[in-house]
DNA sequence: TCCCGTTGCGAAAACGTTATCGATAACGAT
DNA sequence: ATCGTTATCGATAACGTTTTCGCAACGGGA
């Protein structure tokens, strides 16, 4: 508000008594400049506490060493994510800069736009929905919605993991199993579904399509869902969700309704957020490595950025991480198994 | 690298037949556009899929609709304050954009120099060293290390919390108490050893000096000093650290060395970060509202950017989180009291 | 002495946007 | 018809950098 009157690059130049050229060749470490206008330059830059100016050096200049990472919000899964690229580029030589573009359809490509190319020389995609960018910039994607495209991905082995999951319910017992979905039209929501299936059909236990529904991975959804079906005169013994946030409000809910976790409901999630060991159960859930494919997806940026090509695909795996929230089925005899 | 050919105002403007002073106007909705022009301007931008540069228009504009959240690095600590900066920021109106600058002293001063002014309308800076910044936007600071200062400052009570984890400890029947300390130049750090000294005078507890040392928050330090002191002969019975991630080294060492947490030795950290939780043995700590503290400085924030004034310092309470780490000591009789 | 290569430096043109301000047209009132 | 007012719109100058390119000074060989 007030003219505090930043210091610049010709400040620099005019106290050194040279050009803005000279100057910017000494911050930059470009060849043509004597040793003592360096040195007499570099000494007005320490002074001053001069720092130059991202946005227009990234306007004008090919590169601002600075790599991105876009999500559509800092949630539990983004964060772990986020964590795990911090890791990943340190002592890279990059900067990190992690967006967070509004929840809008499109934001992936908004934010791609807005700051590519002169913000930032590549970037980490989380969960991007749609991918046909055609930004000058390396682009690597944490689990897109529609599943490994042109983009190089991280993701991890969701159909896999689900389907243990399921399996697990059923060698506790359980046989009347509600599904807590994401969205048909995304690429981990579906997988999971089809493992979720894929091992009720192997145990040959029919899916009660009551007790499948989508909750686009709200909370508000789920909870809502998780209510009515816990409502129910045959209400489900266990419900897998298919990830942890969904998972934990279906918690809240139960445990609201007087239900016991997991004595009356098992419940199971999926991603393992740090949330879900806090939880008042701590939950049973299918583990991501989130932060290791937060790394592994800036290592494959930083390859890229540096002129080098990476994996097309690297699948994690996922591991069933069994805690409290699951237990057989209360008035039901031992497995049948 | 590609000249893939981004599209900017200059294309929007041609394909529309107009000038970019007015798809300039119709992207930031000034006055002075027909109904008409802006309709057909708009239809092009969304054909084209244009989103302005945000370099460009930061450069030259006054403002960004931009908020930063400015942090050494992305570590636990810092990844739960954003999530609730994040949670604090939406529906503002604003973007987010956190920063890691890098680990070098002044880190804080040097990215604010960089993005404010053009790339973010204001900041939160996130445990800053030096703090004499006068750049000419709203800046607010969560627990700085001299203490609140000339800047609006969120932090927690640090000597409340160390004081009352400290009894703890001592109501348990612990005489013999490590402190891993952070550096003594933060105030954070040096308030939590305040904490501790003045408990353990309140109790008449005398302090063996040779046990309280230094970490700077550490890892390593933390590991390495606890080793040492777990193979003295007359080891502590109880370990304090200043932080979480000095307690779970802390922890790991004594589990390695073959001791058991707590029967041989009780641990207590400060911050309760979602690993505390998480760690092999769940972690007794003192609690800092993290998320709290995150949305509640990003509310000052908001509040200075839209012109406003806020509080000059909010501080959160701590609370003691006992979990499984802690114990009476094994080899002694209750509680003297 | 002349020529030419090297070295050190600065002038100036970009980069993509926003803001100012003048120009033009349209229109109602005199 | 003339004038003043308002509504639209476009030229153009910034913003703070990087980069290109030209100029001058200097030296060494011929």
């Amino acid at each position: 508000m007030e003219p505090v009157a930043r210091v610049k690059l010709a400040d620099v130049a005019r106290i050194a008594g040279v050009s803005v050229a000279t100057v910017s060749k000494v911050v930059n470490g470009r060849y043509g400049v004597s040793k003592d206008t360096m040195a007499r330059v570099q000494g007005v830059i320490d002074d001053l506490g001069y720092a130059g100016n991202l946005s227009a050096a990234g306007l004008r200049g090919q590169r601002t060493n600075v790599l991105g990472i876009l999500v559509g919000g800092f949630e539990p899964f983004a964060a772990e994510l986020l964590k795990g690229a911090w890791t990943g580029a340190e002592n890279s030589g990059y900067e990190l800069l992690a967006h967070s573009g509004g929840h809008g359809h499109g934001w992936e490509r908004r934010s791609l736009a807005r700051l590519a190319g002169t913000l930032i020389d590549g970037a980490v995609l989380v969960t991007p929905t749609v991918l046909n960018t055609a930004t000058g910039v390396p682009v690597v994607a944490i689990d897109p919605h529609y599943g490994p495209s042109s983009l190089p991905t991280v993701d991890s082995d969701n159909f896999g993991g689900a389907y243990t999951a399921t399996e697990h319910l059923l060698d506790l017992g359980h046989r009347r199993i509600a599904f807590l979905g994401g969205r048909h039209d995304l690429d981990s929501g579906r997988r999971r579904e089809e493992g979720f299936r894929a091992a009720m059909k192997a145990a040959g236990v029919p899916i009660d399509e009551d007790l499948a529904v989508e909750t686009s991975y709200e909370p508000d959804l789920a909870a809502h869902a998780t209510e009515s079906m816990l409502s129910l005169p045959d209400r489900p013994t266990a419900i897998f969700a298919a990830n942890d946030t969904t998972a934990l409000a279906a918690m809240d809910v139960a445990l609201d309704m007087g239900l016991s976790v997991p004595g009356d409901v098992s419940i199971v999630g999926f991603d393992d957020i740090p949330e879900a060991v806090a939880a008042p159960v701590p939950l049973t859930t299918v583990r991501q490595p989130l932060q290791a494919m937060g790394a592994e997806a800036m290592s494959m940026l930083l390859t890229m950025v540096r002129g080098g090509t990476c994996e097309q695909h690297v699948r994690m795996d996922t591991t069933l991480t069994v805690r409290d929230s699951t237990a057989p089925p209360a008035s039901t005899a031992p497995p049948a198994s």
